[in-house]
DNA sequence: ATCCTACAATAGACAATGTCTAAGTCAAGG
DNA sequence: CCTTGACTTAGACATTGTCTATTGTAGGAT
């Protein structure tokens, strides 16, 4: 399963089981987790992880360009382990339910260099907002 | 100077002087302040003005449009007064300088019905990351 | 002008999320 | 098998945002 577990050792990241069981809460499923809900699900397999090792490796897989971070609402950051295919993201406004979408375009060439600021730009993010099915019926 | 104030007036809004006061903040000067800067500068014109006011009055600008919110990062909301005239922003990953832009392109039309998977879009964000001139040189 | 009443403001407790520290633990190389 | 430095832990702390019960007040009614 996890070539992520191979990538990190790799780089000489130093294995235990804490790390492990992060690494493989995000290489489940890939849905849009918060930092909280990875914590729950890494007490289900290592009930002793504490919370701050959970923030940590986050934060360290964040560095590595593993798993992204992604501000979709203030609530909380949420964690996308789906690093290695670009794509944005579609958040319905009353759930919150998150959908990984692949739109046409690019954004960064229709930026001009007026109005870049002299900023070095680096990346893009693109979120639509709406009302997802479910919510729509209800 | 505030047609921000005639409209909510003519809106029923309730006018009081902590109302006043946040909508002045705000249509200041068009920065990206977060509420905890708009409670500041809040006190220094009204000092008795309570947080929760600050707050509450945010969020009833936000329903009535007057201003956005925006989730560049994660740490805090920031409130944009600039409602009116729709664009997009460029944050420095340094420093967190916000800034307006309005790059060509409709990113709304680049979504093909296939990629929507049932959900009414009703609007989109765009945020290009970069490093401002000033966090580059140092 | 004053009075009423519903709506707004207040202080402060509470909640949610994230960060830090000091001390103990352990993976991995020698 | 030992050593060492990086990792983990528990829990205090910090920041941001929300809620409640009480007090105050804007604006219409008298």
């Amino acid at each position: 399963m996890s070539d992520l577990l191979e990538r990190l050792r790799g780089r000489g990241w130093r294995m235990t089981a804490q790390r492990r069981v992060v690494a493989e809460v995000l290489d489940g499923d890939h849905v849009h987790l918060t930092a909280d809900e990875v914590h729950a699900r890494a007490v289900a397999k290592l009930p002793e992880i504490s919370r701050a090792t959970v923030y940590n490796t986050l934060g360290e897989l964040v560095s590595l360009g593993e798993v992204l971070e992604v501000a979709t609402d203030k609530r909380a950051k949420r964690y996308d382990p789906n690093a290695h295919s670009p794509h944005h993201h579609l958040v319905c406004a009353q759930c919150g339910a998150i959908k990984d979408v692949h739109p046409g375009g690019n954004p960064l060439a229709d930026l001009p260099d007026s109005e870049r600021f002299g900023f070095t730009v680096s990346g893009v993010e693109v979120t639509y907002r709406g009302v997802c099915p479910n919510c729509a019926t209800a």
